[in-house]
DNA sequence: CGCAACCCTCCCCCTGCGGGAGGGTGCACA
DNA sequence: TGTGCACCCTCCCGCAGGGGGAGGGTTGCG
């Protein structure tokens, strides 16, 4: 039986961070003194402390970790580890991309993004939509796409996405991916038919892999505000060029589009 | 002029954000109406805050963003960004290494280290010692280190570091680093010659890099623990092989010793 | 003028940890 | 059998950086 303190040296935790997790449920004392509530360890909960100690520097969350705790079997919990390293290779993405953006920003001298106005007219489009969160939506666009391709024959341009604003700004929102018809298609699964309304639309491209998009969304975001716009509606991507169009990054084509209306008001 | 919803949806932040980020002092509106309270933003001020919000992605504090912000030389800049990015290399090192403990905790079966009692001797030695934080071990070891290197001629036995307990539960402890001598040494610099005390110290070796260095640790408190054994002080650490020794750091040997006493108490 | 959409401030909640106050326990030593 | 001290307990507050929501003022279109 060690006390707290012995057992915060040997697992190199602080007392603190030892009574943190017991009050959550992911190490119970060996036992409890009921007079005087002074907890008591096993020497054999070291490991337990260990794998705590280690996921929480993953950042996994302590109701993960409980969870993985509570998981007997060894298949079970590996798949849920394994879900976390997921995690944090999505992430460890996330930070190059996050990188990369940096460098183009405080580079100096304008990004020198071109953008145009232009007026689309309505399009008939088969389309996938749905709710998702920020983080998902690669993952997420990657099934719609593979549910249109199977259902779709013939596309009569590239395809498209529209995004909600709520998906940047609340991490959360609506999202639908298109591809361009010329005739209806049978609603299959997710995929339905439906007219994409015309709108006139500030369009910019954006270059290469998305890591640095978001430069571009902000120089066409100054474009817009510069030419006293305003923005109506989900923002439209068009994937002129892709990984399905060709291998090589550098080559690949956004086009973004954001929906404006002249604002009446004050110059 | 952009109410802070316009300039919400042109930089993909939320509203709230955009607030903390003025009160802050990150990200002032280009003009705030004195009656009103309204914040109003100019569409020149996308790139800044775009800048911040990849600033954040990469886990920056906000104290230091406004500081990036504030630098206007490019190249004093660039300085402090290189310091974050040296931060997050540091951080995935450390990821890789909570990774590789993992998988040796949970693989199943024990992961029988040998643990020994040894009593040693008092020892005569050259050493460097600091309070230093968790994170800065590593660095400030190699430069301790050097200056041991350049000042004693000739050692008696491989070199060791002491670490003391709140190095790891508070985050920030007494640290020394020393090599045995058999004749005291001029004091130069940090270095100083002094007497190791001879302890009783329960010993393990650790093989290999030390990513997976505390599972070694925490087999070592339970040997400990089960021998009715109590920790008597910092832990010592001897570097039997190491990278100055062989590149190979599969043949890497670090020896763990815990100074024990034995509890009189209860069994 | 009415009304909806927007904006404001203020307060509380979340996560995971640390600091410190105020008070009870355990145990060696005299 | 004290006595002292290191240890332990609970409870409250702080930090970062953000979200949710209440309650109330502004803006601007129809």
């Amino acid at each position: 039986m060690l006390t707290i303190g012995e057992f915060a040296q040997m697992t190199h935790l602080s007392v603190r961070t030892l009574r943190r997790y017991h009050e959550a449920g992911l190490l119970e004392p060996a036992r409890v003194d009921p007079s005087s509530g002074y907890r008591y360890y096993d020497a054999a909960q070291i490991p337990t402390a260990q794998v705590i100690s280690k996921l929480r520097e993953l950042d996994v969350p302590l109701a993960d970790v409980r969870q993985i705790l509570l998981t007997q079997d060894p298949a079970a919990r590996a798949t849920l580890v394994t879900e976390h390293l997921q995690r944090l290779e999505d992430q460890l993405a996330r930070t190059q991309a996050a990188v990369a953006s940096l460098h183009r920003l405080l580079r100096p001298g304008p990004a020198g993004v071109a953008v145009e106005l232009r007026q689309v007219p309505a399009q008939l489009v088969a389309t996938v939509e749905d709710t998702v969160a920020h983080t998902d939506v690669l993952a997420w666009y990657a099934g719609a796409m593979a549910e249109l391709d199977a259902v779709v024959r013939e596309t009569v341009g590239p395809p498209g996405g529209l995004y909600d604003n709520a998906l940047f700004t609340r991490g959360r929102g609506h999202v639908s991916v298109h591809v361009p018809i010329a005739a209806p298609v049978p609603a299959v699964g997710r995929v339905r038919s439906t007219e994409l309304p015309g709108a006139e639309l500030a369009v910019a491209v954006h270059a290469g892999v998305h890591d640095t998009i978001d430069v571009t969304y902000g120089e066409l975001g100054r474009w817009v505000a510069d030419h006293t716009l305003a923005v109506a509606g989900p923002v439209r991507e068009t994937y002129l060029l892709g990984p399905r169009d060709t291998p090589v990054a550098a080559h690949w084509r956004t086009e973004i589009g954001w929906p404006v209306f002249r604002v009446t008001g004050a110059g």
